[in-house]
RNA sequence: GGGCGCGUAGCUCAAUGGCAGAGCAGUGGCCUUUUAAGCCAUUGGUUGAGAGUUCGAAUCUCUCCGCGCUCACCA
């Protein structure tokens, strides 16, 4: 532990003087009547004459001593109030007591009635009040008014952001705003769940921790369990156990939870992240990509009230329907090459090169695109799009199109120039997806550490037959972003991945 | 992992080679309708850690730690 701050010795030294009068700081049990959004609510319904009682509890966020009054704000779930304290009511003993052993941070209860202040605020005259839990470390300094227009203007916020994601316990009781991004965040994967539960969707849990990984290009995390004496993998994506209920004719599955991807942190990418899939017997990768639109907007619309959205300098308009993009098309106009004039990696290479552009070298030629594709094309998506037809070799799970063999049918939906989501119709021939399983042994082999190892169990299922489908999975944090304006996905995660704090020993 | 930047009181920030400061928070006092309450007084620092240069380092150099931005990576 360490040592105790000068502010922090003089909470303790209160707690000790409380102890010494009897007064417990950490009593078991609280009441209260209203949330301080209830009492102000009774109050204004209330008719002139009529007493409206209350007794409230919340935290204390502001506090103005005077003498013989002392103003507080408490704040609760509901939001925040304003208590009155007087020696009238209460005594000048009682007053100096709440002046002397009452910090910011700490938990109060109060009951009174209510009043309208000189400036016209909904206040809480207390009448009597009780110490609910006493705060030793300070909280990070803030204050805030909020003004006539109705603007809050915040004095010394807690804004650093490594602070705000280590202690978000701390970010979260100082700064309301940030609430309202994880109770939106809660609100979108309800709202999603609501989506699907309503078109004929099962939802399902499928392991996380796997014997083996697969489903997306990703190196895992790796564990061992030590009674099987077996090593584990935490889950890179749903995909192959989902899909293995196709085949058990459950037909319309999907799964949110946790993925788990051994990369680089970024912006954009936290170790584990939330995820949406879903899979779709009898449906291909256009009936998928209208459902999306659909779930999107839907989820825009209960979400923030609208299905446009304020996105950085950006309005975001997830209307359906979405712009359609054909990957090849977007590339050209976008780069000036056009991948079907350069069928091997060599010849596209160069063409690149000539761009002035420098991929790794030993790119396949559907990373090479994959490189254009991020470099020219992705910055410029901005509004809703969806690119379709993906190159093949990137694309190990998903179905060519009929008489092209080398491309997919596949798409991904942009928003703000980043991948949102990913879609294919999927593929179902067992004889095919070995044959894929392989050609990603040849390319891991050649030291790609990404590749899919061949899951003889999930052929063992394809093999019993499974039913066309169209598949879909989403980064429900990147959506949280979206639609909360955040520019971090640590801004939408309440515990993002940080480096191990050290403690003093 | 590479490049750039940042780290000063509990919080937000000053001080660019010459006495480490302000506001808020805290502590003591005055104040019966305040709301960033006000007024008077006052506490609080190993300037992220360590080493070096210098008469003198928050400031310059090096190493380390942490974070941010960015590149790579992330089909």
């Amino acid at each position: 532990m360490s040592e105790y701050t000068s502010l922090e010795k003089i909470r303790l030294q209160k707690i000790e003087e409380l102890r010494a009068e009897g007064i417990e700081p950490y009593p078991t049990r609280a009441e209260r009547t209203h949330t301080s959004a209830e009492a102000i609510a009774a109050f204004e319904a209330a008719g002139d004459g009529v007493e409206v009682k209350a007794t409230l509890a919340g935290r204390i966020r502001a506090t103005r001593a005077m003498g013989k009054l002392s103003f507080a704000h408490i704040e609760d779930g509901a939001g925040k109030v304003q208590l009155f304290f007087r020696i009238n009511e209460l005594t000048q003993p009682r007053v100096d007591f709440f002046n002397k052993m009452f910090d910011i941070g700490d938990f109060i209860q109060a009951s009174g009635v209510m009043f309208r202040t000189k400036t016209g605020e909904a206040t809480l005259h207390v009448h009597d009040f009780k110490l609910l839990a006493k705060s030793v470390s300070p909280l990070p300094a803030d204050k805030d008014v909020t003004q006539e227009d109705g603007t809050v203007v915040r004095f010394a916020a807690l804004e650093d952001p490594e602070l705000r994601a280590r202690q978000r316990y701390a970010d979260l009781a100082v700064n309301p705003e940030v609430r309202e991004t994880f109770r939106k965040r809660a609100a979108l994967i309800k709202t999603l769940r609501t989506f699907l539960d309503n078109h004929g969707f099962l939802e399902v849990e499928t392991p996380i921790l796997q014997p083996l990984y697969g489903g997306a290009a990703a190196r895992p995390f790796e564990t061992h369990h030590n009674e099987l004496d077996q090593d584990m993998y935490l889950r890179i994506s749903f995909e192959l156990y989902l899909k293995r209920l196709l085949v058990g004719n459950l037909e319309r599955v999907y799964e949110i939870g946790r993925d788990f991807r051994n990369e680089g942190v970024s912006y954009k990418h936290n170790p584990e992240f939330t995820q949406l899939e879903f899979y779709w017997a009898y449906a291909d990768y256009l009936q998928v990509m209208e459902l999306t639109e659909q779930m999107v907007s839907y989820a825009a619309e209960k979400v923030s009230g609208s299905t446009k959205v304020k996105y950085s300098e950006h309005e975001i308009d997830f209307t359906p329907p979405w712009k359609r993009l054909e990957m090849r098309a977007g590339i050209k106009e976008t780069s000036g090459i056009d991948i079907a004039e350069h069928p091997t990696a060599e010849s596209l290479l160069k063409a690149i090169l000539a761009k002035g552009r420098t991929p790794d070298p030993k790119s396949t030629r559907g990373k090479l695109i994959d490189f254009l594709l991020s470099e020219y094309l992705e910055p410029t998506l901005i509004q809703p799009t969806f690119l379709y037809n993906y190159p093949r070799d990137i694309s190990p799970l998903a179905k060519s199109m009929p008489g092209d063999p080398l491309t997919v049918e596949r798409f991904e939906g942009y928003v703000a120039g980043f991948e949102l989501c990913n879609a294919f119709t999927e593929l179902n021939d067992p004889l095919d997806q070995e044959q894929r399983f392989l050609e990603m042994g040849r390319d891991y082999e050649a030291g790609d550490e990404e590749k899919h190892p061949m899951d003889e169990d999930y052929l063992r299922a394809m093999r019993y037959g499974m039913p066309p489908n169209g598949g879909f999975g989403m980064g429900v944090d990147r959506l949280a972003m979206l639609l909360t304006n955040k520019h971090s996905i640590r801004e939408v995660l309440l515990f993002p991945a940080l480096r191990k704090e050290e403690f003093g020993e």
